[in-house]
DNA sequence: AGGGCCATGTAAGTCGTTACATGATTGT
DNA sequence: ACAATCATGTAACGACTTACATGGCCCT
């Protein structure tokens, strides 16, 4: 249901079509939101019959031509509503590395080790990555008004990785802790 | 698909009814996955088509029968192929607070403030129920190789908690300043 | 020559949610 | 009296994923 919020929130800052918006989906919500190109175009066709968006056929030569949604205000409106009134939904994840890591007494300590180091060090590049972006899109300023909220988002998102790493860290160590206790397992 | 995987990991530990299942389900994998009862039933049923698990029906008079699962050599071969060798999907969260977050210079930073108030409490209010838990499962202990697994998963979400509690307050500040300098906002 | 980007979608299938259905026992 | 716990499921619907389909441009 809130994948339409989402696309409203994003056309509430600039028009898009449905493949950028599947490229900003994957820029700045990927950490708390995801969806496939096929679900977003047939979401976008949904709301325009719903008249929460329009569309305008543009022409290009040098690529395929393209459809620009734009928010309406009856859009702008559904989404100001939902995002003051509505009661939130629970947060839903799916992790397997975590699934993973709950059934841990079932594998020898060292493969444990070894699945958890390249979590870390995966969890490592993709902050990197984020932190190039942060440094790309602020410049070191503070960022004015209008971003407000993805900076908000893209801090927890930082956070979240550095969390991440620290606790793969707690349980290296637990682990190498168990290693040296019996070093025959 | 991987919740056959999660069925079958806490099947590993105990043999468990749908209905029990549903409960260990939120005590313990909540904060990385979810599952409503009636998907759970009709996963149990495919997965002893499969025979991965089977199960015996138990009569009782205080209470409406029950059928008890228990994994089988098969499923439990399923389950540490899946740990070690299959490659871990990407995780996958639904965060509507976040993307609310996301919007947030739609709404007077006040607005913002109250929101995230809000959050904070809750999520401090979990936390402090996992503190609760975790304190009656290991009294202190270290736990017991056979819990490994849970404990780090519980550690984490913990940490998980903390994390947002702490992102909170960091935004909280953040709005804090921008009502200071302009107070007729 | 091959891969990636641009750009849009349909169709089929799986997964997840909500509503419905039943009914005894135990605690407030 | 009313809600919660125990216990199992079906049916319908909605959300999400995967496979398929097309095709030119640009870079290496």
């Amino acid at each position: 249901m809130s994948l339409k919020y989402a696309l409203l929130g994003l056309l509430s800052k600039e028009p898009s079509t449905g493949y950028h918006l599947t490229q900003r989906f994957r820029e700045t919500l990927i950490h708390f939101w995801n969806a496939h190109h096929t679900q977003i175009y047939r979401e976008l066709a949904k709301m325009e019959a719903e008249e929460l968006v329009h569309s305008e056929l543009v022409l290009q030569d040098d690529h395929p031509d393209k459809k620009v949604y734009t928010i309406e205000e009856k859009g702008l409106k559904a989404l100001l509503y939902w995002l003051t009134e509505e009661p939130p939904d629970i947060p839903k994840m799916k992790d397997e590395m975590l699934l993973r890591v709950s059934l841990f007494n079932l594998i020898p300590p060292k493969r444990a080790i070894e699945m958890l180091e390249a979590s870390k060090l995966h969890h490592g590049i993709v902050l990197s990555r984020m932190e190039e972006w942060v440094q790309f899109r602020y410049e070191g300023n503070s960022p004015d008004p209008s971003q407000i909220g993805e900076y908000l988002t893209s801090e927890y998102g930082m956070r979240y990785m550095k969390n991440w790493i620290s606790w793969c860290d707690w349980a290296i160590e637990l682990f190498q802790k168990m290693v040296q206790g019996e070093p025959n397992e």
